[in-house]
DNA sequence: TAGACGTGCTTCGATTTCGAAGCAAGTAGA
DNA sequence: TCTACTTGCTTCGAAATCGAAGCACGTCTA
């Protein structure tokens, strides 16, 4: 049985605020730079950016989607926009032949850069400027186990099925 | 002109990552909980409890709109369906016409109280398991000045429109 | 007091998002 | 091999979100 004891304090109340009110605002100054930059939304520089940093610069549709912690539908509505745009190319995996392979394209490494510096900026005034350097690697000793669990604790598409709970 | 070299070393990267991953992660482990225990989506949720935590009460739409990092549109949008479900009542400010005050009714108050221990023991489970006290003091304590900084540097609704006085 | 401008909220249209249902390809057991 | 069951992605319909435009009230200045 869980813990019921699960309460939580105020030191943690406010963290927990500042957490997602930080997420918010960072997201919506980085979503209009990479409007005002390259006509990209948030999620889609994500995919690019991932695709950027694969070693094939490819995904699997699933693999992309668990990573930008986004929902399967919304991708392929996303990848459906990227492909016309000729920012990435769909295929069916070698493999797998019911999965799809997404990879970017020339042009879509082209746009990456083209934001990119822009991006770094936005972060690093919005996020970094008030940290120091040993501050953002606490940071970053904080989260990086906080993600590690989150994503082991809820681990695949979102509702692993649910019956009459209510 | 703001500093150029404003790059990103890979620790801030880590940092940045872990964050939009935490709180993406987060988001959608409390929005299920919430709908689950209450039929609340995670802003429905934010706004009843920013007016639950009011001293009075209540609030000016704009106010709640800065607070929970919504848009306008939007804010008036969930007003709506909350004020139809009676859990919200909205009138004219008293002291300005054209403002709208938001006050929380009995039976929103109800619903906080309905599924706040559920959304704590999320909260608690998720982000804050794999945290000591002392960790979550520190995450606070490195959050909550960026939250202000954000705040002072993108003030209100989004583009405040630059005119002479920049 | 009048005209011009500023502010607070809502409406509108377009886009994005999600979950559920659907479909095709893989897998396991008889 | 046949027949379920699983898995990977897309389609579909409903809902949420945003920015721009609109409207009503406030404020300032002459």
């Amino acid at each position: 049985m869980p813990d019921p004891t699960h309460s939580v304090d105020p030191v943690q109340l406010g963290a927990y605020f500042a957490l997602i009110e930080v997420s918010g605002l960072l997201r919506h100054a980085i979503d209009q730079q990479l409007r005002e930059d390259g006509d990209l939304t948030f999620v889609q520089f994500q995919v690019l950016m991932r695709l950027d940093q694969s070693p094939t610069g490819s995904h699997r549709m699933t693999d992309l989607a668990d990573a930008i912690v986004h929902s399967r539908s919304g991708l392929t509505y996303q990848a459906g926009l990227l492909e016309k745009a000729g920012l990435i190319t769909r295929a069916p995996s070698p493999d797998d032949e019911r999965g799809v392979t997404v990879s970017v394209t020339e042009a879509g490494r082209a746009l990456i850069g083209q934001v990119l510096p822009g991006h770094e900026a936005v972060v690093g005034r919005m996020l970094f400027d008030p940290l120091s350097r040993d501050d953002a690697r606490t940071l970053a000793r904080l989260l990086t186990p906080v993600r590690d669990h989150m994503r082991a604790s809820a681990p695949r598409s979102a509702t692993p099925r649910r019956r009459r709970g209510t």
